[in-house]
DNA sequence: CAACGGTGTGTACGCTCGTCCACATGCTCG
DNA sequence: CGAGCATGTGGACGAGCGTACACACCGTTG
């Protein structure tokens, strides 16, 4: 195999089997284990995100995801964190760039249209994190961050209680269009926020 | 040990280590584990809802839950057809027995309020099925169920769309209260359902 | 140059899991 | 009464899992 010829090319013995795989540089595997683990959450789910399908698609030995890693869990929370902070922060650029609350409305409508609803790999991550949450104390602190980090990016336009209530409309409809076989339009999402904040 | 006991009392030789536990005149035992299900689930969630826990608060042998069902996925698939029925009759008989929409509105607060948000059962199992169903097709059939029979039950007072956005809500109202750590109050999940409806 | 520590690599261990199977029991119906 | 069958019971099997560990490499530091 391949491996085998690396191993002789650097001057390995080759008379043995081991064929073990050569030394590889790389700086910065632990950032490309984070990526990893979120591409096979969304693709399999935080059930099939073992250490060892991580490590297959990330192409590391095995024994390198816990040495980044302490544990499963930490992992995990390292790529939720990451995600939930490029959600937060794109919602966090729309509501900044809204001059007033029509325009953060639209703004609002738009984001959810074009970075969760519309966007697969999004979606899933969030339901992931929305369960995986349930039972993992790790994530439930990276998803009261990112809840909070909402919530006051949307209160730059509106009051507290209204933040709230389209918050919580905009994890249903989500959710909605996660599970649902017939998903809202984006006009029709576009209606619904409108109808909270009258 | 009592299952020694018992084997003696039947007759059976005591000479033998096998003690083996006489046998169980259980009828309903189906049901049973069906309702013991639901218990792991809201206890452990999906992922700890196996065969041998199920088996051991049942009390009953780890075999007898692949007799009667014969897949795990198809024990989680009965147990969630049986709570989303036992939830759904509840929304229907409060939208029947409300005169107009005013009331249906009051008594979809009151449902939310006490048979949603107020139970921690019925919450972490509402839960649990949002993000079961998402990875196992023998469970989206069971939420889709559930899903339409709401709507049906909310369209007897509201026309289709406003019910779908308040199915959507209620959806984010459940999700919210679950994960966050500073709840609403049943009068704000009032108001913010009357929002939607006007 | 030698010791050392950070990183990479392969493998072993103990555990839990879903599923399957062999056998026991007792009701039903001829 | 006796054969057949639904149900009850215990245990086995192979697979996948998280984690731990021994060893290999290599830049740094004294």
């Amino acid at each position: 195999m391949s491996a085998q010829a690396t191993a002789e090319a650097l001057g390995r013995p080759s008379a043995g089997e081991p064929a073990r795989r050569a030394r590889r540089y790389d700086p910065d595997r632990r950032e490309r284990l984070i990526a990893t683990a979120l591409d096979v959450i969304a693709e399999h789910g935080v059930e099939g995100a073992t250490h060892r399908a991580i490590a297959r698609v990330a192409d590391v030995p095995l024994g390198s995801t816990t040495y980044h890693f302490s544990s499963l869990d930490e992992l995990l929370a390292a790529a939720f964190t990451v995600h939930g902070e490029q959600v937060a922060g794109a919602l966090e650029e729309w509501m900044r760039a809204a001059p007033d609350q029509q325009a953060a409305l639209d703004a609002l409508a738009r984001h959810l249209a074009e970075d969760l609803l519309g966007n697969e790999r999004t979606l899933v991550l969030a339901v992931e994190l929305y369960v995986a949450a349930a039972r993992r104390p790790a994530l439930r602190a990276v998803t009261q961050d990112w809840m909070v980090r909402s919530r006051r990016a949307l209160e730059l336009h509106f009051d507290p209680v209204t933040a709230r209530e389209l918050d919580a409309l905009v994890e249903g409809l989500v959710l909605h269009q996660f599970l649902s076989t017939d998903p809202m339009t984006p006009e029709q999402v576009h209606s619904a926020l409108l109808r909270i904040t009258r």
